[in-house]
DNA sequence: ACCCAGGGTCATA
DNA sequence: TATGACCATGGG
């Protein structure tokens, strides 16, 4: 059973340390999916180089990247790795999207229906289907990262061993349904995550990972 | 030269 | 179910 109390606590820290993150960092809900996609085991700053490139093209659309052959696709978004298997991927995404028939269709469907349909797309795996849930649809769905895993096991919130249904889960039954908490919570938790803690008790970060009582 | 970064799929046992 | 290989760029 995981402490509402503990979670709070660990929320507040972080937040006091870092402040608001004004999460997710996208010039629309669309370029929300892209970026979601893009930053597959990627650094940030190299989907943000790819992110200027589709926009450069004009191609920050759904059927403008569905209508651009692979090799093209693969060839904007190169600086965020994994180009060609982020070019199909895309493309997967953005057909769905348009075939569902966009965010004005899509969004009057519930979180678990919608979530579902996220994961059927062949490349979109758990934590990008909840990125995409709680940053462009605004649904109140915790998103695992192995930066979660490890700030919460190493506050011995958790084993770390769990699968990513389970730890949502937990969380989710501990903390009330809460989209910009949770949309925080985890921006945080990335903000913490790239300041490469050192367990020195006298940086703040430490104090954000100091023990919970 | 190494290591890692806001994962997911696929083959194998 | 549970590992391992694979995908690939750019910054430290």
């Amino acid at each position: 059973m995981m402490s509402r109390r503990a979670l709070k606590t660990v929320y507040r820290r972080l937040y006091r340390a870092y402040g608001p993150q004004h999460w997710w960092p996208a010039a629309s809900r669309f370029e929300i999916l892209v970026g979601a996609v893009l930053t597959q085991n990627t650094a940030w700053v190299n989907v943000e180089k790819a992110i200027a490139n589709l926009r450069r093209a004009g191609r920050l659309e759904a059927k403008a990247i569905t209508a651009l052959p692979d090799k093209r696709l693969a060839a904007l978004i190169r600086p965020s790795g994994y180009f060609n298997v982020k070019a199909r991927r895309l493309k997967h995404l953005c057909r769905w999207f348009a075939e569902e028939g966009g965010f004005s269709t899509l969004s009057r469907r519930n979180t678990e229906v919608l979530r579902a349909s996220l994961l059927e797309v062949h490349g979109i795996g758990p934590e990008t289907a909840d990125d995409i849930l709680l940053y462009a649809f605004s649904r109140p769905v915790f998103v695992i990262d192995v930066y979660t895993r490890r700030l919460l096991r190493r506050l011995r919130l958790i084993n770390g061993d769990e699968d990513y249904e389970t730890l949502r889960a937990r969380i989710e039954a501990a903390l009330a349904p809460d989209t910009a908490l949770y949309n925080e919570f985890h921006a945080l938790i990335v903000r913490h995550a790239k300041e490469k803690c050192t367990q020195d008790p006298g940086c703040r970060h430490c104090k954000v990972e100091a023990p919970l009582k």
